[in-house]
DNA sequence: AGTAGCAGAGAAAGCGTTTACCGATGGGGG
DNA sequence: CCCCCATCGGTAAACGCTTTCTCTGCTACT
């Protein structure tokens, strides 16, 4: 049981030999190069290409070009579906392009970030999109923009999704008016004592959410204190911890707003798991608007966010409007995808 | 406003003459090559590399090398958690071997995949990993084997996930004996009417999970004629008007299995539109275990894959056993990865 | 002290492409 | 009928890296 002879694949070189024609024919033959090529010629070398089974050498292609095909996407966790949604957006915007995309996660950790796009630019992708990273305001924050600073500098262009990253472009969420407009309408519907489970201070979107949430109860008079403020990690179970916590400090409470879906999850199955009917004895909000939540007992209220849109617009604004045009996404880009409340089972009107 | 300057980054031979070495010591200092190089030179060349920002430029490396650091992963859609999953534990596998992963996603078309993998080939990754594909028996399907086989002469390596491919490798699921456990623990619930939402009936997974679970049936006298098999496509939607088509046939049911939880989520959905509460007038079961379900209500009942195990192991499968030795995996690759039923609040003991 | 042997630096030949440049061919204008 | 120019193959030089091979300068052994 020997492995197989393992020859190495057709290479330019071997095609233009079987046309009987020219390295260089062959190869203008092959990419729709600005030369003429007799159609004649053509016509034999994509013939011979094909009998072979010929692949163009990408990297062989990069080298030479001196540019790739490439699009390298970082996010914190492919498995949440708001970062899965993104790369599905991503990647048919890159599909559409041509381009092919990498994804690397990096567990929300600053370090791994900075390490993953280091080793990441070792593949010269035309472009880099980072969804999901952190700021801290840290060493390491610092040696990430310089990382990408210098990958700008190289001729890469990077793009941040849902963080302000001055002097890189970025998908801005508008966040805190989506919390905004949510804790209006939460207003609306007549709840007053709530409680927030927050992301880690450190991840700006979640900081911002709650900051325009804060915003919009302020607006209605409605006080939010601190202790109703209870900082968690980004997962279901944290929303689910985070509730239990709350629970015990006996603070009365009729709504609880989770800064994304995937905590809400967790804050509703701890309310049950308390005994309290999510929905009936407490409201529950999200934010993102993931599949689930409109599956689970009760449907969550949430703000929604086109995601795929997001990812799309991510790739399209690093690659660019064409270049020599007068980029006419160069304001677009900073004006914020707009959000949309949407309100469902899980905060109906409060009895007065 | 003009562009930066853009100068290319920095290249091996930059980082040489800053040392003041030659290339090839440069090169060699840079990778752990077998031949060592004085500690001195090294060092230079190491801080050299470090002042001018140098990342080695893996294209240029693969094609001096021959060989490249990709792995290509192709998914139905990454969007749907069991593809995302999967995706996670190959990522995470692939990082630890320093691997970077390429995803593409397919959509489930035949067409789409085959052109997939040939575009991926000319990145010439190393191993090429492929998810929720179908299986047609048709011209497409030879093509793409056809394809991987050209592929694995020129030294790269195939996996399938969830498909048995051979000669390709493939981590193999069970899933026909999933759902056979699964129709036994149902029977022993006391369910006897059982109707299922299928899937297309060109993807084998889906194939496998109905016959297994007619089989389990068939174990305890329940027949599953096929008027009670509804084929629809692998989505919510699918099992949203799937459950619409059963309801309507007026066929007696106390059971719907949906071959998977995306699936049944889309059946729950439907029955209670219906006005008929799911676990309660209809059990409901799924497959995979998705992250959804257990928090839906109620609950679903399903076969959990250790989708991430499957990923990592994919990978793991693929990249090989250290060269040169007696491979260990080769008999474990065919040994299909073990399902556990679930039971959950969705199937709960018939009432006699 | 002389030589075998070896360590390790450097030169150079690739790897598979693209692309500037060269030169041949043929057509049209004077 | 000749010359110039446009057109289009081919040749060869890159692209940034690895790796083989050559060659120098030691160390170490007899």
């Amino acid at each position: 049981m020997s492995a197989p002879a393992s020859k190495s694949p057709a290479t330019l070189h071997d095609v233009a030999r079987e046309a009987g024609v020219s390295l260089a024919t062959a190869s203008r033959s092959l990419n729709g190069s600005a030369r003429k090529v007799n159609e004649a010629y053509r016509e034999r070398v994509v013939e011979a290409a094909q009998r072979l089974g010929y692949t163009t050498n990408l990297f062989a292609q990069a080298v030479a070009k001196g540019s790739t095909t490439t699009v390298a996407l970082l996010v914190a966790d492919i498995a949440d579906p708001y970062f899965s949604s993104i790369a599905a957006g991503v990647i048919d915007a890159a599909s559409e392009e041509g381009l092919v995309v990498t994804i690397a996660v990096t567990g929300r950790n600053a370090q791994r970030e900075l390490e993953t796009v280091k080793a990441l630019r070792g593949q010269r992708p035309r472009v880099m999109i980072l969804a999901g990273s952190r700021t801290t305001g840290s060493t390491v924050e610092e040696q990430l923009r310089g990382e990408l600073s210098a990958f700008e500098d190289t001729g890469g262009k990077a793009a941040f999704i849902s963080q302000d990253a001055p002097p890189f472009a970025s998908v801005l969420l508008d966040n805190r008016g989506g919390a905004r407009d949510l804790a209006v309408a939460l207003a609306g519907l007549g709840y007053r004592d709530v409680a927030v489970i927050a992301g880690p201070p450190e991840i700006r979107t979640a900081e911002e959410r709650l900051d325009g949430f804060a915003a919009g109860l302020a607006e209605h008079g409605i006080p939010l204190p601190p202790e109703r403020v209870i900082h968690t990690d980004f997962t279901r179970d944290g929303g689910y911890r985070g509730t239990q916590d709350l629970l015990a400090s006996k603070a009365p409470v009729d709504l609880i707003f989770a800064v994304n879906d995937v905590m809400a999850v967790g804050v509703v199955s701890a309310l049950r798991d308390a005994g309290i009917v999510p929905g009936v004895g407490i409201g529950v909000a999200g934010y993102d608007d993931i599949p689930t939540v409109r599956d689970i007992t009760p449907a969550l209220t949430t703000v929604r966010i086109p995601l795929e849109d997001v990812g799309r617009r991510a790739l399209q604004l690093a690659t660019g409007p064409a270049p020599g045009s007068t980029d006419p996404m160069a304001d677009g880009s900073r004006r914020p995808i707009p959000m949309e409340t949407v309100i469902r089972e899980s905060t109906p009107r409060r009895q007065v």
